[in-house]
DNA sequence: AAGCGCAACGTAATCGATTACAAGGAACAG
DNA sequence: CTGTTCCTTGTAATCGATTACGTTGCGCTT
């Protein structure tokens, strides 16, 4: 493996002169780059990484922790942020918290001592609750979790809004038991379930929330068990995440019950499959490859300027409304 | 932040003794070694990976290069990567090459500057065809993607056979005329379609195959011109991966045909929602999480006695015959 | 011609760990 | 009592880059 050393010998001149060349750095003749680029490559010269950043204790390294990545919304979000780093050649460190905060712990002390330049994270509830940006020696960025109280780079759903509006359509089709289905576990959760509060209130209903983790075999069990007990049964269910209504809709076909002739449906998300099945599904569509790009461009603005103002992204969710959600025959 | 010399000045000891501790060797007194860990932990000293590194030439760091993230298939395979990796506090760096050759030799380039100490890679079909384990200064184990005449550790589904039984199903369902939506660009793509060729030759029955590039939008498109080009249409179409199943499916709603009535379907990935829409879809089932753990099973294994013989596992897709594959009527 | 400024380049210190090697000391055998 | 062995510990070299600082030489001003 040839070393800097190597390349200004082959080249003739000193390995600061090298290094410059490399870094790109001025003061250097056009004679010299020439020499140093040709050594270079007639050695195959790979700076070693580890060399480099132990000396400039820098990184171009990137970290992201999403919560679940069997979660397609994270998956999309996670394609953005790759997209972004590879065009401007930073790396990502990609890490699944599973929902689980010591696995978030881990790996945020992970991402400490690999001393990367930022990190952007979807926290879970117990992280977000204490969270403050001076606890990081890296810059960071929330993605799809935060709430009003924190001060932090974030790119969110306007939740409460979505959920609202969701829930506003279910009633104007004439639902009136409308029960919600959220994982509480999260930020997300709980400011779509206070939209969906909001709009209750607003028609004068009564709420019926069922809290869960939200993965898909949770939300079937308990969406089981909810449907063989609750008698009568609602008129609507609404699933605050992608994965909940996935496990929603395989519940109500274990127990028998037709959507929306026997109970009528919508949720967030608008994964392929929920246009696919018959009938098709309302939902609130997020804009997930935007809030990854937004996510990483804030992280890249936030490493240039460390002091810059606290900025935060909120997106617009976009209601598409199929066949569950309709007025009972 | 703490050295480890100030952590050997606050132990009274010397830095080789607290590296020695730390790195949990033998020849340390137990007095030492406790004296060491409490200063560890009264300074909350860290080591400095970077040093650790350059000195050590190890990295304890995983490279996992998938061709697409968005494919249900390998977010499965990588958690369970993660999930191993997790236990042994291995790190794992996931990156998506995107079916992109450039993409894909960029990652690999990554992994060596990274001086990983190994990678599990779903070759593309160019790289597969120029592999050489040689090639690259660290261990490698492919998964997904491989053929006979590759010398590679690797985890991958007997795609023949599967496609064969798949495709037989079929023939048996009364179907005759059968074609076959594949990606060849890659070898499981390849295999599948050989398979697929291999059990209409034994019905003495001629194929119909469509190649194509291996994402939702291409196959919808591509099965939208072909549904309303071939006349007559085929008895039954096979998809040779999840995500032109996929597009298959929508393919075939855009143009308002109906399965398995208008047209027999099959295909691979036995994803939630093949088995949520109705009629619900006939497809072979792989043991993605079991592929992802073999393979950095493999791994690790091959980093532990990198002279070992090559291993190959190769594991068994499930049939899992559905409505969408009935006789029609 | 002396002095100054500036660009180009080189020398050597430095980042923070690991580890080869040497040395000190205790235990034990002869 | 001396020599050998073994266990523990410390000193210092080392990994391969970046970068602070000093030097050189050229051009220009006065």
């Amino acid at each position: 493996m040839a070393r800097i050393q190597d390349v200004a010998k082959h080249a003739g001149v000193s390995v600061a002169s090298v290094s410059r060349v490399l870094a790109g750095l001025p003061g250097v003749s056009d004679t010299t780059r020439e020499r140093v680029m040709r050594s270079v490559d007639a050695l195959g010269y790979r700076p070693d990484l580890a060399a480099r950043r132990l000396r400039s204790r820098r990184t171009d390294t990137l970290g992201l922790i999403v919560s679940d990545i069997r979660n397609p919304f994270f998956m999309e979000v996670s394609r953005a942020v790759e997209d972004v780093a590879y065009a401007n050649r930073l790396r990502v460190m990609l890490c699944n918290a599973d929902e689980d905060p010591d696995k978030e712990s881990f790996y945020l002390e992970m991402m400490r001592d690999e001393n990367v330049a930022g990190v952007i994270l979807s926290p879970t509830l117990p992280m977000l609750a204490r969270y403050k940006s001076a606890d990081y020696p890296f810059p960071m960025v929330l993605v799809d979790r935060c709430n009003s109280t924190v001060e932090a780079d974030a790119v969110v759903l306007d939740n409460v809004d979505a959920a609202m509006r969701l829930t506003r359509h279910l009633i104007e089709a004439g639902q009136r038991k409308i029960a919600f289905f959220y994982g509480a576990g999260s930020a997300t959760g709980q400011q779509r379930h206070d939209g969906y509060l909001a709009a209750l209130a607003g028609a004068g209903l009564s709420p019926i929330a069922q809290a869960l983790r939200p993965t898909v075999e949770e939300a079937r069990v308990v969406a089981r068990n909810f449907l063989e007990r609750q008698k009568p049964l609602p008129d609507a269910i609404v699933a605050s995440s992608g994965l909940i209504l996935l496990g929603l809709v395989e519940a109500l076909r274990d127990v028998g019950l037709r959507y929306p002739d026997d109970i009528a449906l919508a949720g967030f998300d608008d994964m392929p499959w929920t246009r696919l099945v018959t009938p098709a599904i309302t939902v609130v569509a997020q804009p997930t490859y935007e809030m990854g790009r937004a996510a990483i461009e804030l992280l890249r603005a936030r490493i240039q300027q460390p002091e810059q103002v606290v900025r935060r992204v909120v997106l617009r969710g976009e209601l598409i409304v199929r066949e569950s959600s309709s007025p009972r025959k």
